[in-house]
RNA sequence: GCCGAGAUAGCUCAGCUGGUAGAGCACGCGACUGAAAAUUGCGGUGUCCCCAGUUCGAUCCUGGGUCUCGGCA
């Protein structure tokens, strides 16, 4: 059985707030294991408040991967951060111990678990900014329409007002004059998977976030986004977009309230929780859940010590799934 | 107590000369293959404060009531 040789991979998923951190630490000391993050917002140095990032006390009993690795004026990119992954997976292994893919970011984690295999065209920023000085005088629906000249099949999987994805998929046809459409591959992870499910019920959740921007407050965010525009951080980078940075920007020049931007916060993080969902669902037959607020790490354990026994693909499910 | 304004979706409110109602936000559901905590599509919701009257028909007009807000006492 090829299956049979494949390392193994767990995989924690869940939404924002909801406790991934602190189980996936204890996970992964009692079964000597290291985490790679799979969150778009941990790469970036100096932005520790805002998105809930693992201390350095909790990283220390644990390897991290991926958390702090690059300057928030860094872009990264699904493909860039597979790469890393595989490559930081790669290493775990090659030492023996039990690596841990742990994040929010449900593309990410798509990308590792289902084997995608994006377009090889990195961005062109250039092109980018033409494409979309053009949507501006035209409109993004006029892209849309010259995307659906080009490659039907793909303008029909993308909304019309979608500008970041046309423009994407022009981008990708410009450059290879292939279509956008048939440059997606997918492959067979390599890797024998255990995804786990974290959830708790909606109301808890928010009601978690709403606790956590307090706190994030209290902890010195503000101080944290000063520190960052100080640096020359611009509120314009990818990395500010993650939530709360533009809306705590917004209160040191003045232009909002604290109250104001913890609500814009609350908001956006329910939004995203949603959103979140829509890559992590009750209904994936792939991933094993565990509603934290009634069930305990013990359960949790014993089905990553079953999986790890059985050297079977039994509890993988992703293999036999075609989509 | 008097005068004025108001009462419509979970919230803030819109509703032309009477034909049982709508926008934003919230909420729910979906898409996603090198910007993803990004970007984007779809959706439901209502004793139109209560009672009576006029009318073929009242959220809208008339009368009464209740409550809220402001001003004056």
């Amino acid at each position: 059985m090829v299956e049979q040789s494949l390392p193994p991979l767990i995989v924690i998923v869940g939404p924002t707030a909801v406790g991934k951190t602190e189980v996936s630490l204890h996970l992964a000391e009692e079964f000597d294991g290291e985490i790679v993050s799979a969150d778009s917002r941990l790469f970036y140095k100096g932005m520790d408040i805002g998105t809930a990032k693992p201390l350095l006390e909790e990283r220390a009993s644990v390897p991290h991967h991926l958390i702090d690795v690059s300057e928030p004026g860094e872009t990264w990119s699904l493909a860039r951060f597979q790469q890393e992954a595989a490559k930081a997976i790669a290493s775990i292994h090659a030492h023996g111990k039990l690596p841990f893919l742990v994040g929010g970011s449900g593309q990410y984690i798509h990308a590792v678990t289902h084997g995608w295999m994006p377009p090889i065209i990195p961005p062109n920023p250039i092109l980018r900014k033409e494409l979309e000085t053009q949507a501006e005088i035209e409109g993004a629906e006029r892209l849309h329409e010259e995307l659906n000249k080009l490659d039907p099949a793909a303008a029909e999987k993308i909304d019309s007002r979608n500008l970041r994805r046309t423009i994407r998929a022009l981008e990708v046809i410009r450059l290879t004059g292939r279509k956008f459409s048939e440059q997606r591959g997918r492959l067979q992870p390599p890797y024998r998977l255990l995804t786990i499910g974290l959830t708790r019920p909606r109301p808890t959740l928010y009601s978690r976030v709403d606790a956590r921007i307090e706190a994030m407050f209290t902890n010195g965010l503000l101080d944290e986004v000063r520190g960052l525009l100080e640096n020359g951080i611009s509120p314009d980078f990818p990395a500010m977009t993650s939530i709360g940075y533009r809306d705590c920007a917004a209160v040191l020049q003045g232009k909002s309230t604290m109250e104001e931007a913890k609500a814009q916060m609350r908001r956006v993080t329910r939004v995203f929780i949603r959103r979140q969902a829509n890559w992590f669902k009750l209904s994936d037959p792939t991933i094993h859940w565990f509603d934290l607020e009634q069930t305990t790490e013990k359960e949790i354990k014993s089905k990553i010590y079953a999986f790890r026994d059985s050297q079977s693909n039994e509890f993988d499910t992703t293999i036999q799934t075609g989509e």
